[in-house]
DNA sequence: ACACAATTGTAGCAATGACTACAATTCTGG
DNA sequence: CCAGAATTGTAGTCATTGCTACAATTGTGT
């Protein structure tokens, strides 16, 4: 079973590390995608990802077996519960870098470029200092 | 051709940059194995990645082929002057993220671990700061 | 309503990184 | 020196993520 926390030993990074991130990295553009546009369709995504439709369609595949989203041929692509309660947890988690970085004084583009690539190897105990710093408390 | 560098634009990330950390990491430890063993083989890459030896056997062909290091069958592994310059490049963002870890009071186990997950996506105005923050001016 | 555009799905290919199983080479102890 | 252990290489498989090319469905405008 993937996992989505972090491992007990540097250097041990799977492929399944990768998948769970790919996972996120979807949730969390569902969501946000439903929130800006009402519906979230296989274009969107593959506006987002910058990736070719064939691809989206099959990590959504992938996603709906995993029961994290729902969708049918043709049709729009909603959150199961479960992939409700993992995008906001990774939108928290996300927020919460991103507001870490401009509390360094990083400029926001850079941030949020650099917020995508971290927020999938912080650690919770990390996570917490990074709120603490940011004044998230 | 793959490119270390962040890119442009969130959302971004490909296959060539996963490819190009795999790189990263294996010049690196290439690097720490040489000094700590005296000579690099197959054997500790596997150890040190917990990986089969197959899997290292064909990472170091592509990166072979790619420059970064030499070998021959039933050989030590070396690197080329390029993969040595690599090496070096991430051998000081890697501590520079450690020791930036370290720095907000995070353990050094967590930090660890963190960094190693961290390291390959931090801009380089991100790992200036860094650098900044943790007094290593 | 119906042709055409847009969207989505399917088939099949390539690269990467993981594996097991087996073959070849090198190293080591008697 | 030479048998067995350790190491490394090779063959073949699978999953993931990327693609192009082509087929099917849906949506739209006149």
């Amino acid at each position: 079973m993937p996992k989505t926390v972090a491992n007990s030993k540097p250097h041990q990074r799977t492929r399944s590390d990768h998948a769970s991130e790919t996972a996120e990295d979807y949730v969390e553009a569902v969501a946000e995608i439903i929130a800006e546009e009402g519906t979230c369709r296989v274009k969107h995504l593959a506006a987002r990802f910058a990736v070719s439709h064939v691809t989206v369609n099959r990590i959504v595949d992938r996603l709906q077996k995993a029961g994290l989203l729902v969708t049918q041929p043709y049709q729009p692509i909603t959150l199961t519960r479960k992939g409700g309660r993992l995008a906001a947890q990774c939108r928290q988690r996300h927020e919460i870098v991103y507001r870490f970085l401009l509390s360094l004084g990083i400029d926001e583009a850079t941030a949020a470029i650099d917020a995508e690539g971290i927020e999938h190897h912080v650690s919770p105990a990390t996570l917490k200092k990074f709120q603490e710093l940011a004044g998230m408390e």
